[in-house]
DNA sequence: TTGTACGCGTTATCAC
DNA sequence: GTGATAACGCGTACAA
């Protein structure tokens, strides 16, 4: 910032003020290290610390000790409604373990992601909270395999061992697929997420077994892979599975914004919802209990996954060795007016 | 992050590696002064620092200089559904002039903010764009009177000569409430936005404005002030105005979160919306499109108040004695289904 | 045109 | 228990 203001008090002022050298200063200031000073020193040093109105710089800190207290979020995009409350939740968990996020958005540009991260790191930033994973992700691998701290958000990457935070998917899926099954439907569709994320794979993985387990209708017809976790890829994979398929009275969508692409291709096509067909998304994200229909959905803890994935990083930033585990956490199906027995 | 990566090369390693001094490394790299070098040696220099993959270190960087190429976001909470692309457009606009910018969550609790504030100044953060103004804000007016560079968005602050990117308040309020006196209604109320912030009380002036000039009923019981900009305190406002009169047929809600409220208090009450009432939000929030009703709005352009934003508060760190420009955004209309003919 | 010397604020490592 | 010194990576007067 501007530098009109009296610049900050340093180590030296303090030391100057109470008569010692700076190094005693530091060390008084220190926790790890105050025992190594008089006691009476310590507080007289604490006493000037707290009267100048001392803080220390993390800059110099962290040009110092190679370290920032500060870890790297990278995010695909802030503006998708999903990540604000993982952000959140990361937030506060690494607050209260004295660290900071720094958020960097990739746009899904494995370019971009790979300079943000190098930005990131050369701002010493201590590891990194990724949501940005495929299943195939060699600069994941990488980070890695070069000792990076890393924990994944609501994916996983195959072949490396990383410790991740995700949602139930098999369980949120399966229960989506039973309470449609247990209004009747036996044509139920799924709108795939993108096959190259786990999350996708997943979800898509737990449909079919779900959809054989309950002795439904498991054509390969009925499955169809949006390009992108988004309405519009939602929309135009609707169209496909409704040109190629009229008889289908119920649609699992990979996640909340394809159900949206859903409603969009209802609109289109005076299709009623859920009188003709019914719909259930994924992630339950804000303001989907005001829709037109409400939207019946899978309730994803967002804030405690962003709480756990934190917690997990740090625990992997304090100790490198601890092997990596992954956490599970539960999903709640939320049954809204989207979908009505068949 | 982890050190055990062959640390990355610094101005000694290329030094080395050419053959010169660190010193002439640092000139021939730096456009400004690489003219004070021979020509022939600022190529190798560079031929090297690119072989090597050399990266400036911007910690080191930022110590040397006290500037840190970073500015700080002081945001409510980013889990607002308005400020992310508030956000997305101030970075896009920051990482074109080479900055990044630094996001804080102040949970609209001052001595948070202040500390947050302080935490990002020690930072070496050069300006900070704020959306947390309310209309006293003595710390605001402590930083802009040290000279940090400051922009406000969505904001003013009453007393200090801070520069500020806002939506055309007054604009989309008179449009509001002309399009519901072009259906009819007569008694049309507002619940205010909270009268501390400057867009609460520019809306609810407007208000006034508007419904005197359209010669509609103007008592003071027909604008009820929320507590917050949240769903909940719209639906607590709008309680309060239905109690207290039965003859309101439209309302100009303060913003879409607001609006939000009404319908949650029309649903408890089994009001039919726009049957029986109208409601007009403002902002145009993502997904409004898709709720029961689809709701009327007033589209503010958020990117653009980022992209204003950064490029206004970069033009204030590059010349701190330019003179604080307001920017008043145009808003627009969106007419959906939450308004009827009375 | 290039090199020397120093400082930014902090901590690690010796010495006393 | 405390002090002195060096070092992190870089920029900049000043000297050569």
């Amino acid at each position: 910032m501007k530098a009109n203001r009296p610049s900050a008090p340093t180590l030296r002022d303090i030391a100057e003020a109470v008569g010692v050298h700076t190094t005693t200063v530091s060390r008084a200031l220190n926790p790890r290290t105050q025992n190594q000073v008089g006691a009476d020193t310590v507080r007289r040093v604490r006493k000037a610390a707290k009267d100048l109105g001392y803080q220390p710089n993390p800059i110099a800190l962290s040009l110092r000790t190679s370290r920032s207290r500060t870890v790297g979020l990278v995010i695909p995009d802030i503006t998708n409604p999903l990540f604000p409350p993982i952000v959140r939740g990361i937030e506060s968990a690494l607050e209260a373990g004295g660290y900071s996020g720094w958020i960097v958005n990739t746009d899904n540009d494995p370019q971009r992601e790979r300079k943000l991260i190098e930005s990131l790191r050369s701002r010493q930033v201590e590891g990194l909270i990724v949501a940005t994973a495929r299943l195939e992700h060699p600069l994941l691998a990488e980070l890695h395999a070069a000792g990076v701290p890393l924990v994944l958000v609501n994916r996983r990457v195959e072949g490396i061992d990383v410790p991740c935070v995700t949602a139930d998917d098999a369980a949120g899926v399966s229960a989506a697929v039973a309470h449609l099954a247990g209004l009747g439907h036996t044509r139920i569709a799924h709108l795939a997420g993108p096959q190259t994320t786990s999350t996708g794979a997943a979800r898509a993985r737990a449909f079919r077994h779900a959809v054989r387990d309950l002795g439904l209708s498991d054509e390969p017809g009925l499955v169809v892979e949006c390009a992108q976790w988004s309405e519009e890829a939602g929309a135009s994979a609707a169209r496909s599975l409704l040109d190629a398929r009229t008889d289908v009275t119920a649609v699992v969508a990979g996640n909340d914004l394809i159900a949206l692409g859903c409603y969009d291709v209802f609109g289109e096509r005076g299709i009623d919802c859920p009188g003709d067909i019914s719909v259930v998304g994924f992630n339950d994200m804000p303001f989907l209990d005001k829709l037109r229909p409400p939207l019946t959905t899978v309730h994803v803890p967002h804030h405690d996954v962003g709480v756990e994935a934190a917690r997990m990083l740090l625990d992997g930033i304090e100790d490198p060795e601890r092997p990596a585990r992954s956490m599970l956490l539960p999903v709640s199906l939320v049954v809204r007016g989207s979908t009505a027995p068949r």
